[in-house]
RNA sequence: GGGCAUGUAGCUCAGUUGGUUAGAGUGCUACGUUGACAUCGUAGAGGUCCUCGGUUCAACUCCGAGCAUGCCCACCA
């Protein structure tokens, strides 16, 4: 073994060993349990790199699927990738334009085979870095949202929707962009604050407020909130209004949905441009009248201003209503929020569309509508959400969910399973006959997501697989998709299996700079993945992203914090070389060795511990304290503590290796390559597959309490000797005395010996330093005496707090007595050490 | 506007049912390099646990209010 752990050096050998062995699929696991622990990778986008944020999600995965494969489980963890299918087209889009080529020159047969062409060589790359990160992906299993599999059951989902009444055509409200001429998703959607002058308008009996004077033309409703006083006698009426086009007649309606603390109380509706307009349009039967089309620009319902460009046909209105002094007020300070499409930054527009939709309130099962059933499942404690908080975020997207629109208009996709001739349409895969042509519309990204956990195991088919793995045991992924495919997958999966699409989801923290910014393209504060890993090695990446993280809460990770922890592992590397070095054929030891010393004891005792509680953190999905507690225990207990033990007692071979191979099994899952790698000089099984430890453990209270006093002696004596800058190298004189631990020290005197340097001597008169310890007097040869008068006033407060506490009646008589006794006696050796130390 | 989080050592963060003289890593300082490890060792300095109230014998921990920061949703009346 060489001096320092090069992770380079190992990482992608043991990943191809671990491939050759065959036991990333659960099929060919030995030895197995009847416990089932399924997890399937969601999908990183074809469109080419792996960040940080997909490294996180694989190191918390990966840790997952280790123990539980360890443990026996029948341990399936699916890979795949999804088409992300704007995101794609645009990528592909970019490169032809590079060429001098526009994708509607070519036509959509041959831009579909350059995004093919394009999708192929994306696989391969991220098949590659998700491989890097070490992660035991079952590569036989893998699968891309649009394989011909998951192309069936997308069919096969939409044709049964269809059929049960769940899709439908219809002109509504969507978001598009006017330059991609698409819908857009609601993620799609980004958010620029801006300031634009807010009008307000004398519109018959009342004053309305508009940032959008453009879209008013055919205001004909009014509205007011029915427990508004100020309009309760104009309810129900109809004005004749002086208007943009002249005059026109509006009505008043009252309706909750009126705002009477917003500007005047009243507004008019503009039910093809708003969501919520739309909806009170079907609420009342208003007609609904398109005053801006798909290109941005004004229809005939503007008149005169027909094909005029919203903005400037907004300046036109304001001038109109201006001279017709129909203008209040313009407030100049408004600040609003624009959304604009997230790719190109284009104002988008919410307009009236024929699309498809979900319909997700219409009562389907035993009356429930999709989100009830995706509602109440969570409700009913089916499935858990990891943090719990997310609970109550995700009720309120469901119970607030619009119906969904599925279809998009661009070329990549599953196209969509509908046939028109003229005015009629059929639902089918092909053509009905001759005549007809296909939607050229795609749907919606999300909507094969949505069937990731299943699909993927054969769905629509019977198979094993689906029986076996679904519902998945962890959804593990980032909060921020919690509503676009969490959600999504629980609505899909109730709806089409009557089930659950996973017991548990884990939802992490996104990894931020080290200022805390979000990492992007644009700040170039990224932390590409692969660089860290050639760097510090992939082990040393994935503890520096699940020790100190805690799920739904987001995560600084910069080049210090990963250095950190490759110290760390070049540490365990150590560890083993020391004990590896002095062994010529390193046994496996399967029984726990019995114990000869003290220290032996000591180190069993708390290894047995240490495996209890991994076990327990990581089935409760503690992985960072899981990573901290080990790491402490092998760090500290075990490099500092016993092996230096072992440089002073002998024969400790089996006790070494017993403890070095429980660590590396604990580890295992943390950090695979290090560990592998050391587990080669067992020449036996991969690590990969041995079994996860256990133990029965019980405090072993005495030996511990006798340990720490042995570690506190040799602390003193250390940190005396630094005090006084002598050279730890220096063996001093030392008498130590102590009626209550005699027995003890004596029996650990080599010990104290070696450890903290001193040479033990019984002849009191030479020594001229006294240490205080509760019941213990050490006696120091050394020509320095310190001054004590910090800790003595450190003390002094101390038992002042003390006495306090004891003093105060209410305390005793509530207390429960052991606390109280704790107390006192906390108190009785504070005084005795600083008698001592006064003297 | 509605909701959710976060605020603990210079920095990054732990702190699991209320009882610790409040912890880790990193950075800093000093001394060192002992049979594995300078990607190391030993020790030190450094904290009103955001503020104010309340519950309690006891609050970093529970409750309330406030301040600060971040995020999500809604919003172009």
């Amino acid at each position: 073994m060489e001096k320092a752990y090069e992770a380079k050096k190992f990482e992608d050998a043991i990943y191809s060993e671990w491939i050759n062995s065959g036991y990333f699929n659960p099929d060919n696991l030995p030895n197995r349990n009847k416990e089932i622990f399924s997890i399937v990778l969601p999908p990183p986008n074809v469109t080419g790199q792996l960040h940080i944020g997909h490294a996180a999600m694989l190191a918390y995965q990966d840790l997952m699927v280790r123990y539980h494969r360890m443990k026996g489980d029948q341990t399936l963890w699916l890979p795949g990738m999804d088409q992300a299918a704007i995101d794609t087209q645009k990528m592909v889009d970019k490169k032809l334009k590079a060429q001098g080529i526009d994708r509607h020159q070519i036509g959509r047969k041959k831009f579909l085979r350059e995004v093919d062409k394009f999708t192929q060589e994306s696989k391969i790359i991220i098949k590659k870095q998700l491989q890097k990160m070490g992660s035991s992906l079952d590569w036989s299993r893998e699968r891309y949202t649009m394989d011909s599999g998951s192309t069936k059951a997308v069919q096969q989902v939409f044709i049964k929707m269809y059929n049960d009444g769940l899709i439908y055509r219809g002109k509504r409200v969507v978001i598009w962009c006017p330059h991609c001429q698409s819908t857009l998703a609601d993620d799609e959607v980004e958010y620029i604050e801006q300031k634009t002058p807010f009008y307000y308008f004398r519109y018959g009996p009342v004053i309305i407020g508009t940032a959008r004077p453009e879209t008013k033309f055919s205001d004909k409703v009014i509205v007011v909130h029915p427990q508004d006083k100020r309009y309760k006698n104009i309810v129900g009426k109809e004005f004749e209004i002086e208007w943009i086009q002249g005059k026109i007649k509006a009505k008043v309606i009252a309706d909750i949905s009126a705002d009477m603390e917003m500007g005047t109380g009243a507004m008019t509706i503009t039910p093809a441009h708003s969501f919520v307009d739309f909806e009170l349009a079907q609420k009342y039967n208003l007609k609904v009248e398109e005053i801006i089309n798909k290109a941005g620009r004004m229809t005939s319902a503007a008149g005169k201003l027909e094909g005029a460009p919203v903005k400037e046909a907004r300046e036109k209105v304001v001038e109109i209503l201006k001279k017709k002094g129909l203008i209040k007020k313009i407030d100049k300070n408004y600040i609003h929020n624009l959304s604009v499409c997230y790719r190109c930054r284009t104002p988008i527009e919410p307009l009236l569309s024929e699309q498809w939709f979900v319909n997700v309130n219409k009562p389907i099962k035993k009356g429930k509508s999709l989100k009830q059933l995706a509602s109440q499942i969570v409700k009913n404690g089916n499935i858990k959400i990891i943090p719990e908080r997310f609970n109550k975020t995700y009720f309120q997207w469901m119970d607030n969910l619009r119906d969904w629109c599925i279809s998009r208009q661009i070329w990549f996709g599953h196209r969509i399973p509908v046939w028109y001739k003229k005015d009629k349409y059929k639902i089918g895969l092909k053509s009905p006959s001759e005549g007809w042509t296909q939607d050229p519309d795609t749907l919606d990204t999300w909507f094969s997501s949505a069937l990731w956990t299943f699909s993927t195991l054969g769905w629509p088919e019977k198979t094993k697989d689906l029986k076996k793995f679904h519902p998945n045991t962890v959804m593990e992924t980032g909060y921020d998709i919690l509503f676009f495919w969490v959600a999504r997958m629980i609505l899909m999966t109730t709806y089409l299996l009557d089930e659950k699409p996973f017991d548990t989801v884990y939802l992490h923290g996104l990894i931020r700079d080290k200022q805390g910014r979000k990492m992007s393209k644009s700040l170039d504060n990224g932390i590409d993945p692969l660089e860290m890993i050639k760097d510090y090695g992939a082990d040393a990446l994935r503890l520096s992203m699940i020790v100190g993280s805690t799920p739904g809460i987001d995560m600084k990770l910069y080049d210090e914090k990963i250095a950190g922890f490759r110290n760390f592992v070049n540490k365990l590397w150590n560890i083993s070389r020391f004990i590896l070095l002095n062994i010529k054929n390193p046994k496996i030891i399967e029984k726990r060795p019995k114990p000869k010393t003290l220290f032996d004891k000591w180190i069993l005792n708390k290894l047995d511990s240490l495996i209890d509680s991994t076990t327990k953190d990581l089935d409760n999905f503690n992985f960072s304290i899981a990573g901290m507690a080990l790491k402490h225990f092998t760090w500290h207990d075990f490099a500092d503590w016993y092996l230096e033990i072992a440089k002073v007692e002998k024969d400790k071979e089996e006790i070494l290796l017993y403890c070095l191979q429980n660590i590396l099994k604990l580890w295992h899952p943390f950090t695979p390559y290090v560990t592998e790698t050391i587990w080669k000089n067992f020449k036996t099984d991969l690590l990969l597959i041995q079994k996860w430890p256990e133990a029965k453990y019980k405090k072993d209270e005495k030996t511990i309490k006798n340990v720490q006093i042995i570690q506190k002696i040799i602390f003193e004596i250390n940190k005396f000797k630094n005090e006084h800058k002598i050279n730890p190298k220096k063996s001093i004189e030392c008498l130590i005395i102590s009626e209550k631990y005699n027995d003890l020290i004596n029996k650990q005197a080599t010990v104290i010996e070696k450890l903290a340097r001193v040479k033990h001597t019984t002849q009191e008169k030479s020594l001229n330093t006294e240490l205080h310890l509760p019941n213990i007097k050490i006696y120091l040869k050394a020509e320095t005496r310190k001054s004590n008068d910090k800790e003595i006033a450190n003390l002094e407060k101390y038992i002042e707090s003390l006495e306090n506490k004891l003093n105060n009646k209410k305390f005793i008589d509530n207390a429960p007595t052991d606390i109280v006794k704790k107390e006192k006696e906390k108190l009785k050796e504070t005084k005795k050490l600083l008698t001592k130390i006064k003297k």
